[in-house]
DNA sequence: CATCGGACAGCAAACGTTTGCTTCTTTTGC
DNA sequence: GCAAAAGAAGCAAACGTTTGCTGTCCGATG
């Protein structure tokens, strides 16, 4: 444990630490003569410096730190979606700070400021939902806030989604073309802008075909794979005139409800059909595989730290919205059907 | 982004910075009259105070920041663990850095160097294998570690972990006391201690029955679905009298290897039956659903965070090293086995 | 009544960097 | 050959807290 800093290096090298301190910036090393570079940098390698990032931090104002908020460490969507940040981070010196709000209001406040008191250079918040609008404008106030996969419109936030509206759509024209007239969703909890987007593009592409939309209660907290098989269970419960299609908001539910039709002896895509979203790796290994909706979490993650850096760079932006475009991924759960009687 | 620091609440109350400093801090509270105690908290409040833990970590030397280093941040039996550290922390004002070193050896070093840069009180490393004791005891000279998950014997290292070996031999005696007489399987890269352990359990635990275990390669790089599923079909690929049952290092190397098999029209498990290991939430949910050993995550990440924060405050103990149990969970993959011809 | 000690709050020096300024030396241009 | 400019390195003041020490006031004690 012991500490090397600037004095020691400059004591080693006989120069003054001001010039140790320019000697290793790469920024500024043009400032100091070759040979003294030189000098200093063998000198601090002989040492085993490190830099004091703290220290830096208290001096210049830039931690070089970046708050990472997501809802739920364990949905295998955050993992690339986390995996984006950091390699967009690595190079560049930058380290995330991560933590988890498990979609708690509570947990968002005392995680934000946490990331407040210590002074990351900005915050990308992927746990945004409605009801936070005013957390997050006060917090904003304090540090640079980047919305990631969830948008929360006219918060004033920058964000970078994906098109959730697209994507319901995207699932409601799958189904009718292969011939589904009833159908029903899994809808996620509605204080999250992605499920009310999926809900709005599914059932305004069913209704422009005719076609009304079965729903069960929504997901009530976390839309995990419990939650999905509960509500599967409640739609199955309603026996007469089950639909032959399901469109669950996340691979989880869809997970939950493959699970709920197999314990009442139901069997996918035959009985029913099944749309996720996500695109979870785990979709192409069930049985049957799931036909979901790829969401681009490594591209979201990496994009929204390119833009937590760009806006701590260069100021706020002229509030950048950017969305990327969802994509179907058609497997067995839907392929396999057809239309019986 | 107004700098609301001590200078101000301290002029707002009209009192000394420093008083502010104690009246706000729990510890040293009593130093301060009540009276002007709470006159300065309303002060503090009011103004919106924050305490800048940059400066605070630099003087004190005590960042109240933990490290967690992981191997994969897509393997969701790291969720659980990450959310027991975060647990643990939460209450005591500590936040975790986390980061993940992709079973990189450089990436590992990158990484240790940043934490050690923004002094982190201390570092959980999920990650280790062997070949990084050398970077490990560096990095223990300038920063209390500790290990999780995965041991590094003989490295004095403090560690929390679990007894693979003995997960092995759970695995060994389930299939032996099923009926099982041919084994094979799929191993993890043998610079994990963790595999290591699972495999000289399960040999071992064969051997004792006179039953030999048959191995294709070992796992090239990560141990992830991909893998499982190529070295099942090197082990098909001999198809010459296949055993009967497999044990595989995780849950997603069976994963893959399920589905290797019904790539080739293999029943599981009629055809061969399969452990594996983690307890994956996913595990529940394949076809058939997958037996395992239970991994008890979120205990070692409570743990390990607590014993982190337990060298922090009472410097290095007599070299702790603890070991949780493991669980066998039996599911399909080997209950619905029966022995044929 | 003098003194002691406790309670409270202010003072100022750190913690390790960074950086605007100053100072000194060397080079350049005329 | 001299003034001006450029180049290089040192000086010292920050950044916002924390904390050992000092000083002041007061009531209690002998």
């Amino acid at each position: 444990m012991s500490k090397v800093t600037l004095r020691e290096v400059a004591a080693h090298a006989g120069v003054h630490i001001s010039t140790v301190s320019r000697a290793l910036d790469p920024e500024r090393g043009a400032l100091v003569n070759d040979q003294t570079r030189n000098r200093v940098r063998a000198a601090a390698d002989e040492l085993g410096y490190q830099r004091n990032a703290v220290a830096s931090g208290l001096r210049r104002g830039r931690t070089q730190t970046l708050g990472v908020v997501v809802p739920d460490l364990g949905n295998p969507f955050y993992a690339p979606f986390m995996r984006g940040v950091e390699n967009h981070l690595e190079g560049r010196g930058l380290m995330a700070l991560m933590a988890e709000t498990q979609d708690d209001h509570g947990r968002l406040s005392r995680v934000l400021d946490h990331l407040i008191s210590r002074q990351a250079d900005a915050v990308i918040v992927a746990s945004a939902r409605s009801g936070d609008e005013r957390l997050l404008r006060k917090a904003q106030e304090q540090i640079p806030l980047v919305l990631a996969v969830r948008h929360l419109p006219g918060a004033g936030i920058p964000a970078v989604t994906h098109d959730d509206e697209r994507g319901g759509r995207l699932a409601a024209e799958h189904l009718i073309s292969h011939g589904h007239r009833r159908v029903a969703q899994l809808h996620g909890p509605r204080d999250v802008s992605s499920f009310r987007g999926r809900g709005r593009g599914f059932v305004d592409r069913m209704r422009e075909s005719g076609i009304t939309v079965r729903e069960p209660d929504d997901a009530a907290g976390r839309p995990r794979l419990e939650e999905g098989r509960r509500l599967m269970k409640q739609l199955l419960a309603e026996s007469d005139d089950l639909p032959t299609a399901l469109f669950a908001h996340n691979d989880l539910m869809a997970f939950g409800a493959l699970q709920a039709m197999g314990e009442r002896g139901l069997s996918c895509p035959l009985d029913m059909a099944i749309v996720g979203y996500n695109d979870t790796p785990m979709t192409a290994f069930t049985d049957p595989p799931i036909t979901t909706i790829r969401l681009p979490g490594y591209e979201l993650g990496r994009m929204a730290a390119d833009t937590a850096v760009s806006v701590v760079e260069n100021g706020p932006d002229e509030l950048k919205v950017l969305s990327l475009p969802p994509e179907l991924v058609p497997r067995d759960s839907t392929l396999r059907w057809t239309r019986r009687g």
